[in-house]
Formats: C-alpha cells, structure tokens, sequence
DNA sequence: CCTCCAGCCTTGACCGATCCAAGGCAGCAT
DNA sequence: ATGCTGCCTTGGATCGGTCAAGGCTGGAGG
C-alpha cells in the first residue's frame, strides 16, 4: 500500500499516504482539504479520490497542535438534582451537541463540583484542551463568567449577566418574563380572575424575572395581584405546602409556578384534596421537562426553545473563535407554551 | 520571563519553560510529570517549583499526538423522545463524567442520528479523536458492537450483547429480570396477588429479559400469569390502554411495567376511572425517572445502579486501554428499589 | 590507577498536520 | 528567443510534547 516501514498496518492513512498515492506533495493535500481553491480542478480530483481511496481524515492531534485550536467546546454538567423535575440541561445539551456538530465542533463535558463553580474549567484552558466554554449556570451570579473574561477565554453564556449588567460578553437567554406573562394571560384567557404565583425566594434573578411576567399580565388586566403570590424553595413539597396555603388564604382558581418542580407540588395538593387539575383548578409549569409531558393529565408548561437558543451560542461561539473575533450582543429569546389539560 | 522571542506573553507555558526555569532539559521536566520515580528527589522539587511557578500544564495536542492517544472517550447521544419519561441516558452520562474524570478522561459527546446508528463512530475513529467508545444502545442488536470489532476499536458497551451471545466485548449490564422480580416480590409481599405486566413488544430483548423477572416472581410463589400480561409500545398512551384493557379482563390488584413512561400510562387510567394509585392500586415503574419522583403519590420504581455501571465501564475501559490490554468480561449489576406511594 | 557500572540527566529524532517562502512551469508580451 | 507575470507546487520549519539512545558523574572492584 505503499506505506513508510515501520507503520502498523491498521494505523490511519496520513496526508503522506495521501499525497503519495495522488502523486503530489503533502501541502497539496492539505490545501485540497482546506482550500480547494488553491487546486487546479483535475489535480483536486485526483487528490480527493485518493482521499476517499484511503479513507483519510485529518489527524485530530496534529491539526490541533498546529493551529492551536481543538474544535472542542467545554461544557460543565452539574450533578442532576434529584427529586425534581428539572430537564432544561439535559434538552440544552443534546440541542448543543446537534448544532455545533454542524459548526465542525465537539461537545467536551466536564464534571462540576457544584460547591466550586470555577473548579475544570482552568485545567482544561492550561492545557488548551477546548477552544471555548459555553457558561450555563449564570444564576449563580456567574463567578466563572467574571473569572473566564479576566483569563481571556472564550466563552458565551446560557443566561444573562444577572448580577453585573456592565458585563460585555455574549449571552443567550430566555424571556423567562414574557414566558410568565403567556402562561398567566393564556390562564385569564380561559376566564380565570385569581391566578396565583408560585415561585424562588426573592435572591433568584431568574426567579423575579419570572414572577414579574406574571404581575405584569394581571395588572394589564387590572386584576389585583396582593395576597396571591408566594416564594419558596425549589422543591415539590415546597410546591405543595404553598399551594395549600394560598388555597386556603386567597382562593385562587388557578396557578402559574416558576418550574414544573413546583407546579407537581400543587398537583399533589389538588390530588390531597380530591381537586381535578385542569377542572378544578388550573396549573402552569415551566420548562415543558418530561414530567409535564407524562403526567396526568398533562401538565401546562413554558417551554424554553434551547435548539434556538444553542443555535445561537454556536453562532455567537463561532463569531468569538473567528478571525477577527467578532464580538456578539445578548440575545434574548421568547418562549412558547405547551398547553395541556392541566389548564 | 526567559520566554523565547515571538511568543504571545499571554500563551501558556511550555515544556521548555519549564526547563528553562528550572535549568533541565525538557525530558527531565516531562519525566517529573509522567514518571517522577526516575528523578533525583532534589531535581524533582526543582522541577515541581517550576511547574507550580508557571502554572504548566502539559500541552493536550502535543501528548495527543505523541502518545497517539487523546484520553477522550466518544459517547454518542440520540435525541431526547419527549413525551417519555425516559431518564436512564441523563443521569448515566452524569455518572460517566464523574466516573472517567478520576480516570484521567474527558468524555466527547456526539450527535447520533436515530437511523443510523454507526454515524459518526468512524469519523472519529479515523481522525483519531477518541481513545475508546462507550456504547449504549445495544437493544438495536447493536450493530456498533459488530462494527467496532472489524474495526478493532476499543469499546465498552452498556447493555448485554443480547442478539449475539457470542460477542467477546466488555459489557456491563443491570439484571432488568432481577429488578422485575424485586418489584413483582415486593407487591407479592404487600398481599397483591394478581400483579399484571405491561412490557414491550416481543422483539424487545430487553422487554423479554424484564419481563421474565415477572412471570419468575409469579410462578415462585404458585400464582397464575396468564392472562395478565401485556405488550405494547413504549408510550404513555400504550400504557393507558393496556392498563385499561387488563383492568377490565383481568381484575388485577397491581401493575408492574417495563419502563416509568408506561406506567404513566397505567397512572393515567386509574386517574380517569377515580382510582386512587397505592390504595386501590399498586404501580410500579422501571428507571426511578425523575417523573416517578415528583408524581403524586410517587411512583415505586426499579433503579438501575448507574453509578456503578459509570464505575465498571471505566474500569473496563482503563484494562481495554492498558499495556498489554486486558479483556474484560460482562458485568452484570443488581437494581434497587425505590419504594414510593404507588404501592 | 584504571575499568566498569549504575544512576541521572541530556540529546536528537519523531508524531502528523499547517504555515511560510521559495521554486517550477505555463502562457503571454516584447 | 527572452523576460515576465501569475498560478500552482514544493521543501523545510514548526507546534509541544514523548521515545530511544547516548553522555556524564561518582563509587565499587580489580
């Protein structure tokens, strides 16, 4: 076949086999595979059915070594939460995964100690394991975004700079205040005059924004929101005792919550007391995670667009790794509702 | 710093600075990282301060691609199926991170097209991007098995060669009959005594090998299955069905099912008939998926162990990958059950 | 006093790609 | 026939590590 002595003969093709094969040099190859521009067409021809004859791919190692580049993507996952009915990562990483195959990018995940939001992220950047990070857990009021810029590391971010609106990197993000304002007028819609708030103790960025959702849709009905709102942990039992309690005080007939986690907590109450989601009592989640998909008799929910919203991280991605790298403004996107017979 | 000229003052430290600091060669520095015994232990601390000094962390590409190896192993993921409750993937891939980080490896992400299950295996493989694969979808009759043995490609697959009894590959598994019989037991226990299945359609292996825990659990103790059996697709409406079906013929006191989604179905049906789950009657799911968690009243529910799964596909992999490497046989895991209101 | 050897470190080549600058070879004008 | 332009091709250097083999030192042994 040709081969130099001395190479096993399973090892992949090189761009020397290549090039011996076609009958041209190696940098010949590698234009044919990076630029085939610079080829006369009959030469490319030649080159690339040698290419396909052998099978050949770049070696990843030695592309990365000489560009300085990995085409990797660094993604940081957290231990699941479990006892929730949190499923927005595990959607966002298949949704990131897709897309950025198609950017010619990979998808490196790391663990998380939770307890460290900064901890993987320098070994992998020393050792120029990724190209850039995609950030997701800004809520944290994002050390590691502050920590990544000072490093000079590429980075876009699943959420916006809560706690620093001065911060200049890209973001991506949900409305996750106009998806509230949807999921409450969609409930006013049907008639409903009370409709309750369930939703995160008052230091949760994401947690104001969305309650603000629902304020907004009550008041842009005149309707009263003082006595109907409550904020709690993110957990179902917290979800449950609230909902008990506002049941008892304020009489709603229906309730928006700031996750599915909380809106299964008023599913358990209502199934407590021998109440119908959906008949009795209506309820709106959000996320669309796979709980509200399945259970009965299907859970109304905000859902976030992560295929939009990882399209555009690897767009803002692909602008960052550019030449020149391009800088990339916020981008906030809408989220729809998925309807079920919860309302 | 002594960096030679031409460098970016922002690029990360190499081999050679090192040496330089520390005033050895660079083999030395390399033998102070990869094979310490071999140094003086005064040249060693010399080195390590150095090391530390600069902050070095040895070069990705570089080991890569003379070590021809990328301590990175390939996971392909499929799209998420909504409307399932399906969590077995999420949470093993959080398991796989955690497991191959203390390994010494990352874990590569790529998109699986649901058709083709060997797309991407082989552009990885042959540009040398991946050390190893883990391979999850082996109820396919997994043709990736086959494939990456012609291809000599190390690969540790969770799930049984279930189509191909001869196949030599390591595999780790969970006994789904053993989780079926602990379920079907643990109802058996509680009184029930006409405990129905609702499993997959025949030419499931998995389905079958789960359903024979069932029928096990049931003839153990003298007790009838004919007529209480089910097979259907693995969808909730399927679930709801069939429940419906064998509710009806059967008269069973208790449900035991192939998967969390269909006995959301099962749920669904007591729901629209006015049963109450665990009172009237008995569920039990397989996955302990988050739904199974946060439904009311929760769902009981056989766990598979994939911490441990993470833990014997990384051990797998680590003999795989050795010098000389070691085969690995099958390694098959008890499942737990996670005992909650529906029974 | 010389040889030998073990222990420790250094030297040079190499992995497989890409970048750079110089070399070849048309074709056209002079 | 010569010179020159423009396009394609070529060899060499390079990225930052590791492998294999060679050199230097000091102490033991003849």
């Amino acid at each position: 076949m040709g081969r130099m002595p001395g190479r096993v003969p399973s090892a992949p093709p090189t761009l020397a086999d290549v090039a011996e094969l076609a009958g041209v040099s190696r940098q010949t190859v590698s234009n044919a595979v990076n630029n085939p521009d610079l080829l006369r067409s009959d030469t490319l021809l030649r080159v690339q059915d040698a290419i396909a004859t052998l099978g050949y791919l770049p070696n990843r190692a030695a592309r990365n070594l000489r560009t300085r580049s990995s085409h990797l993507i660094g993604l940081r996952i957290t231990a699941a939460q479990e006892g929730t009915a949190n499923a927005t990562m595990d959607r966002f990483v298949h949704s990131l995964v897709d897309t950025s195959r198609e950017a010619g990018y990979h998808v490196l995940l790391f663990a998380g100690d939770p307890l460290d939001p900064l901890a993987g992220y320098d070994d992998l950047l020393r050792s120029t394991a990724v190209d850039a990070f995609v950030v997701t857990d800004t809520y944290l009021g994002n050390p590691q975004a502050a920590w990544l810029q000072t490093r000079r590391a590429p980075f876009v971010a699943f959420g916006r700079p809560w706690a620093d609106p001065e911060a200049t990197h890209p973001w991506v993000d949900v409305d996750g205040a106009a998806g509230c304002d949807l999921a409450t007028s969609h409930l006013l819609d049907r008639g409903h005059q009370r409709v309750a708030w369930i939703g995160w103790r008052k230091d949760s960025f994401i947690g104001e924004d969305r309650r603000s959702g629902w304020s907004r849709a009550m008041r842009s009905r005149g309707l009263p929101t003082t006595g109907l709102a409550s904020r709690v942990e993110d957990t179902v039992s917290s979800g449950r005792e609230a909902s008990a309690v506002l049941l008892d005080e304020a009489h709603p007939s229906a309730f928006v919550c700031a996750s599915d986690t909380l809106a299964m907590g008023v599913l358990h109450t209502l199934s407590q007391r021998g109440l119908v989601p959906g008949r009795d009592v209506a309820v709106v989640g959000f996320d669309d995670s796979q709980v509200a998909q399945v259970v009965p008799p299907g859970l109304t929910s905000v859902r976030q667009p992560l295929e939009d919203v990882a399209a555009e991280v690897v767009t803002a991605l692909e602008s960052l790794l550019g030449h020149p790298p391009a800088a990339h403004p916020g981008v906030l996107l809408e989220p729809t509702l998925a309807v079920r017979g919860s309302s």
